[in-house]
DNA sequence: GATTGTTACCCACTACTACCCACAATGTTA
DNA sequence: TAACATTGTGGGTAGTAGTGGGTAACAATC
């Protein structure tokens, strides 16, 4: 069952392979766009993990950044920071990814990987990172969270 | 006889099978949009119970969810808590969805469940839990339920 | 040009899920 | 009251999804 194109909702875990390949749920797959159906841009996520786009959303981000001027020092940085880290990459014919060692070793990978929906992206997570992170967070401003499920309705 | 679609009301009790598999209201289904006939989120809610929308009700959360800018922390974890536990189901020819492990788990489900009609969604509970939940919020808060009087008129 | 290493493709096994059918219980109509 | 339709529940099975390993094709290095 598909949902809207483009679209990733749900998590999922998965085994990360001696070669470094990882399955991409057959429903995210699935919720590709025909144009987007073999090509992604992985990148490395804000917090300690990975993000991985369909093109399309990746091209947005694109126009996004082309629109910050390189005169400011903070635009300057938020471009390299996002632009560095990112690299195309498509899924073999068992639907799998192959990861750089070099972001399996920032999002701290080992065997055991979680994949989760981020509605424009995936997200790719060491379980036990993530629970903990979200432990963390749980202490910290929760007034801000508060605040935004005043304003969107579940 | 159908109410307005989309919209959910009453409480039924099904039981839920060995294979996570339950059962919905077929006053529920009536009252589903052509549409959105076989597709539903499944999602965890915001007491130990799970919700579940039909499709054209997700679609408005998940338009707001794309409006959240992933650079700010608190949107990201809002997304990522709200997407994470979601996911896409249908129902099959005899009108049954099937619960994930991980949600059936959550809402602490047994055999007996209780389907609650939330009108632009479902609940499901473990009625027990729901019992309990009840009598320990009506010690709790009766003053914002007052002030709740100012908004809606029954 | 030979050697090494990496990448991408292919095949095979396992386990699960989604579909199918069957039947009981209840309600409805003639 | 009998016949039928609808609703709720249970279990078997074919097809698909996830995983691992082998090998050919290609690039890089000497």
């Amino acid at each position: 069952m598909t949902l809207s194109k483009n679209t990733f909702i749900g998590e999922f875990s998965y085994t990360l392979d001696s070669k470094g390949r990882l399955n991409i749920p057959s429903k995210f797959r699935q919720s590709l766009s025909k144009d987007n159906k073999e090509t992604f841009v992985i990148a490395r996520g804000l917090d300690q993990c990975i993000w991985v786009y369909p093109l399309i959303e990746w091209k947005q981000i694109e126009n996004n950044l082309r629109k910050l001027s390189s005169i400011s020092n903070t635009h300057r940085r938020f471009i390299r920071n996002t632009a560095r880290y990112a690299s195309p990459s498509t899924y073999d014919k068992q639907g799998r990814i192959i990861l750089h060692p070099s972001l399996i070793k920032y999002a701290g990978l080992d065997k055991e990987v979680l994949i989760i929906g981020m509605i424009n992206k995936m997200e790719i997570w060491n379980p036990d990172l993530l629970e903990k992170f979200e432990n963390k967070q749980d202490e910290l401003n929760s007034e801000a969270y508060e605040e935004l499920s005043n304003k969107i309705i579940l």
